[in-house]
DNA sequence: TTAAGTTAAGTTTTT
DNA sequence: CTTAACTTAA
């Protein structure tokens, strides 16, 4: 099939690697022992545990490059495995550094994409045309809504979200719904969700669509339903390697279990220490159970970090080490112990902006570091806009990854939709989508009386606009109908002859939407017609990069980018991001931010009815976090922060105290720590949320007040002057009654106005 | 049918 | 505080 691969007979016979014997060999070359027999253990199933910072990456291009130049492989039987296109891309580029010649065979992809691309040639064997298309979470939730209306629930009481995680982990787990079914006998509660996923995989169905999920599962079915089909794959992929492996769910497990089944070369890199997708379905015991799925499997450790100073990695070992159910393992590093770990305590969470803000800008200045050294990660997406707001005062170039994807953006989503019913009109949700963007006066009334004829005639969607005519009840609406059929069905004979970017172009030309955002003439409208611009920008870098560009391959490519994706380490910018965003990255100057209980690990993982567990993956996150850092890290954490319009009051970080005392520079304030009630705060926060204010009425003629809080008794009330620690003296204006405490409202003469709670802000009568 | 206006609900983390 | 969803008037 190939002819172009270079043949080398030498062997590298397992027991017998010397590394004295391979001094002088370019691939063994800087690397350490453990490295060397990982790169060499070809055959049979290995698993390598890689510590953070311990040049995985570096192990399994080497490895592919060994077994390409020293064992004779052909580059196509060769397979690697990531999650992100991110990944994926620099794996490539790494990997065509140092193979050279007929490294492009190799397939390097992400899970989703290896599944797609397997999925457009023989997804037809399962009843799905093999131009399907690819729903996003915002098509799935419309999809979820519908289905909700049709099957009389009540989505106040259930909602979409809800039915869709539940589907979706029964998917992450390979439970398909006839086996839901069956699991859900005498279980009303599951039979209503049986019967959604039920109709969803119905409605998914005949809209030729599958959600991500479903691609990964759609090729577990194909695999197993069809031998002929399996074996092709299994002959073609001898080897497999598979990056980020404690990430995977079951289904994934199981379809590299398929592919691998014959040849059994399986290489997976992990690190259970980095697992921090539970929630989306990985399954831990892929990698805890390896050696028990494969008996025979070979195990290394990889436990030298590169990355990282000793300070740095001390912290993270620290962290980590509270965690109960881990592998085993001491990660040690040659590099100088480094600086201390800076921490940071800050009143409000504008303190905290304004410090990382400063800090990079000194940093800057003093030539120390560039603006690409630099990263702020954080718990949550919400976070980012203080830092934002920040950076631009200060002119800081950044880049916040993550938050809305650029193609969930409504203006992109629409222009795609319209790519979409031109190159493929079985979609009903894109053509609904845009029937009416920009405005034809077509509207719910028509839109459900089409729909209707749809699905009595069993036709698509966009099949019924098409004899719009026909339709009973639909009047002149149809009218209003026909010039919108005409245009999609004469773009797609344009397609014919037009590039894709000339075909958007036209869109847009033809139905006015930049036109239309322009006459709006706001920021927003801007930032809309910015995104476009940058829409067709990707557009014309497809057809440039892509060996046949077609318009089904533009749309297939979107479906599947993650943000973290467009990250570009040439532009100098400093990046934003969440922790989950950050792994599998490394910067010199890494900020912590938001190191606060209740944010840090989140409220949710500490009210959680499996604490133990939740808080486990979010001390990993936090390992995560520590070991991006490669030179200095800056954690740092607010009193006070506003989360939702509400103030919350937050402690310290557990994770920080876990945190040696004498690699940290900055103190945490014991003082202040011990003043904290036993009442978490973070539920006096929420018990506030329902307080009733105290009528200031109510209050005159103020005799003293004095009101139990549980364990503080409150001596003054409205109208009263106090005194704050911190903030000097001031009026009291309002006093809200919550479960457990009491949030007051103080006008300071110099701090302004604030909000804090009795038992924290110890304010003095004066 | 649309646009404006009001109200309710929501924040972990994402391919 | 923000966004989505719902209501009402034109």
């Amino acid at each position: 099939m190939v002819g172009y691969l270079r043949k080398k007979t030498y062997i590298c016979s397992l027991d017998a690697i010397d590394t004295k014997h391979q001094k002088g060999n370019r691939i063994m070359e800087q690397m350490n022992e453990k490295q060397q027999e990982a790169v060499c253990h070809t055959k049979g199933p290995l698993l390598i545990l890689a510590g953070a910072g311990s040049g995985k990456t570096r192990v399994l291009t080497h490895r592919t490059a060994y077994l390409i130049d020293k064992m004779g492989v052909n580059p196509y039987s060769i397979m690697a495995i990531t999650f992100t296109n991110k990944a994926a891309g620099e794996m490539r580029q790494r990997i065509d550094e140092i193979v050279g010649f007929g490294s492009d065979s190799i397939w390097v992809s992400t899970f989703h994409s290896t599944c797609v691309r397997i999925l457009r040639r023989h997804i037809d064997f399962l009843g799905f045309d093999t131009n399907f298309t690819i729903y996003d979470s915002d098509d799935q939730k419309t999809v979820m809504k519908d289905i909700c209306k049709r099957l009389e629930i009540d989505t106040k009481i259930y909602k979409e979200k809800f039915f869709l995680s539940v589907i979706s982990s029964a998917k992450d787990s390979l439970i398909n719904p006839e086996e839901f079914t069956l699991n859900a006998q005498g279980d009303f509660q599951k039979q209503r969700q049986s019967r959604v996923y039920m109709e969803y995989q119905k409605v998914l169905k005949a809209n030729n669509a599958l959600d991500f999920d479903d691609l990964i599962v759609k090729t577990v079915e194909l695999f197993m339903a069809n031998k002929e089909v399996l074996d092709y794959y299994q002959e073609r992929f001898q080897y497999i390697m598979v990056d980020e492996y404690q990430d995977t769910n079951t289904a994934q497990f199981q379809l590299i279990k398929l592919l691998a089944g014959k040849y059994k070369n399986l290489c997976v890199v992990g690190d259970d220490d980095q697992s921090i997708y539970k929630f989306r379905g990985a399954n831990i015991y892929n990698i805890l159970n390896f050696e028990k799925e494969f008996p025979s499997a070979k195990v290394i450790k990889l436990e030298q970090n590169y990355r990282s100073t000793q300070n740095i990695l001390d912290a993270a070992n620290g962290v980590i080490a509270n965690n109960i159910s881990r592998k085993d393992k001491a990660l040690w590093t040659k590099n100088e112990v480094g600086e201390k770990v800076a921490f940071h305590q800050f009143d409000t969470a504008y303190d905290e902006a304004d410090y990382v803000a400063g800090d990079i800008i000194s940093k800057v200045r003093n030539a120390k570091y560039e603006y690409k050294n630099c990263a702020v990660l954080y718990r949550t997406n919400a976070q980012s806009r203080l830092f934002e707001e920040r950076f631009i005062q200060s002119n800081i170039p950044y880049k916040i990854v993550g938050g809305v994807n650029f193609y969930s953006r409504k203006e992109v989503k629409d222009l795609l939709s319209y790519l979409k019913t031109i190159d493929n009109a079985r979609d009903d949700l894109a053509v609904k989508r845009i029937i009416n963007v920009p405005k034809r006066g077509i509207g719910a009334t028509t839109l459900t009386r089409i729909a209707d004829y749809a699905s009595e005639k069993e036709l698509t969607f966009y099949t019924a606009l098409r004899s719009a005519e026909e339709i009973p009840g639909l009047g002149r609406s149809s009218s209003k109908i026909a010039p919108f059929v005409l245009f999609i069905q004469v773009m797609r004979t344009k397609l014919e002859f037009l590039s894709i970017s000339q075909i958007l172009e036209e869109i847009i030309e033809q139905t006015g939407y930049v036109a239309e955002l322009e006459a709006e003439d706001t920021i927003e409208a801007k930032a809309r017609i910015e995104n476009i611009d940058e829409l067709l920008t990707k557009v014309v870098s497809y057809e440039e990069s892509a060996e046949t560009p077609t318009l089904s391959g533009f749309l297939e490519e979107v479906a599947l980018v993650a943000d973290i994706d467009s990250l570009d380490e040439s532009n100098d910018y400093v990046v934003l991001m969440t922790l989950h965003s950050a792994k599998g990255l490394e910067f010199p100057q890494v900020y912590l931010a938001g190191m606060e209980d209740g944010l840090f690990p989140s409220y949710m993982s500490i009210a959680s009815d499996n604490p133990t567990e939740e808080l486990e993956e979010e001390r990993r996150l936090c390992y995560v976090g520590i070991t991006r850092a490669k030179e200095n890290l800056s954690i740092s954490c607010a009193r006070q922060r506003m989360i939702r319009g509400e103030t919350q009051y937050n402690r310290v970080s557990r994770f920080v105290k876990e945190i040696p005392k004498e690699l940290l520079e900055g103190e945490i304030r014991k003082e202040k720590e011990l003043e904290i009630p036993e009442t978490p705060v973070y539920q006096k926060a929420k018990s506030a949320f329902k307080a009733k204010p105290m009528a200031l009425t109510q209050a005159q003629p103020k005799p003293f007040v004095s009101v139990n809080t549980g364990n503080k008794i409150l001596d003054y009330a409205i109208g009263d002057t106090v005194k704050h620690v911190k903030f000097g003296t001031g009026i009291v204006k309002q006093i809200m009654e919550g479960g457990r405490d009491f949030e007051v409202t103080v006008e300071f003469e110099t701090a302004g106005t604030k909000k804090m709670f009795a038992s924290f802000a110890k304010l003095q009568k004066q």
